[in-house]
DNA sequence: CCTCATGTTGAGGTAACCTCAGCATTGTCG
DNA sequence: CGACAATGCTGAGGTTACCTCAACATGAGG
């Protein structure tokens, strides 16, 4: 019983790498970072944020989220520009390249996990999104 | 379709850092990283290595496998020993005190494991272990 | 025995995170 | 309304876990 979760631990692994791998090849034709793959496709969800805020989302300290924010900017898919509320706080928005970039990537992921997950038989698709539901909690 | 897919792949995501963060306390009474944990279990399971594949079963490269080993050398968790059949090479094996910390954590870990896909009914278990495997693929 | 391949490691680099301190601004309270 | 604590960002510098490249010792084949 314990035996068994663990195999079905170990199994779990082996697919998630098997999928960061995937991902990960998924984004280099746009030479980007997934950490800042991820920080423009909250960007794009959210519309403009600022870093604080970011980087709450990423789940990651205020001062990393100013180094993906200078990746960003110096790529030009993100401006950086006061905030009208609060002369200490600047906004982060994603550029007219920023949104071009950021649809190509969300649809190169879809495709991506529809090749990955295209594997399996649509009743599993469904069970398996049911049972990782169960065990999200978040 | 692939909406559905790229929503599952974001799923999959949220249950993989949680795990992660669990298996990650799990480690925290033995003050050891997941890379050198995962290094000794392997040591575990194949007896003495060369560090050279020892990375192979890693997947680093073998100049990292020497850091790897470093830590847990001083941990007193494996120790250096010449090989005999080439006298270039080293053989890494787990010390006694590896062997017990070793299984200490694999229990830890499978306990850990226990309590993670505990909260799933047996029957989703299994079907979740049944389509895990169709993804896994190596 | 000379050359080339192999095994490990020193030196030094990079990416992605971290903490801490400093600076500007804002909100609060006596 | 003026002092002062709180907030928001970022410079400086550290850590971790990886990497490449070159040096060194040893081994194997002509």
């Amino acid at each position: 019983m314990s035996g068994s979760d663990e195999s079905l631990a170990e199994t779990f692994w082996a697919v998630t790498r098997r999928l960061r791998h995937q991902t990960k090849r998924a984004l280099e034709p746009w030479e980007i970072s997934p950490g800042q793959a991820r920080a423009l496709g909250v960007l794009m969800r959210h519309g403009a944020l600022r870093p604080g805020a970011l980087a709450e989302h990423l789940r990651i300290a205020p001062r990393s989220a100013t180094e993906v924010v200078d990746g960003l900017q110096e790529r030009g898919l993100v401006e950086r520009r006061p905030d009208p509320d609060d002369r200490r706080a600047t906004l982060v928005a994603p550029t007219a390249e920023g949104e071009r970039v950021g649809t190509a990537i969300r649809q190169a992921r879809a495709t991506e996990a529809a090749r990955f997950f295209g594997a399996l038989a649509p009743e599993d698709r469904t069970e398996l999104a049911r049972i990782l539901r169960l065990l999200r909690e978040d």
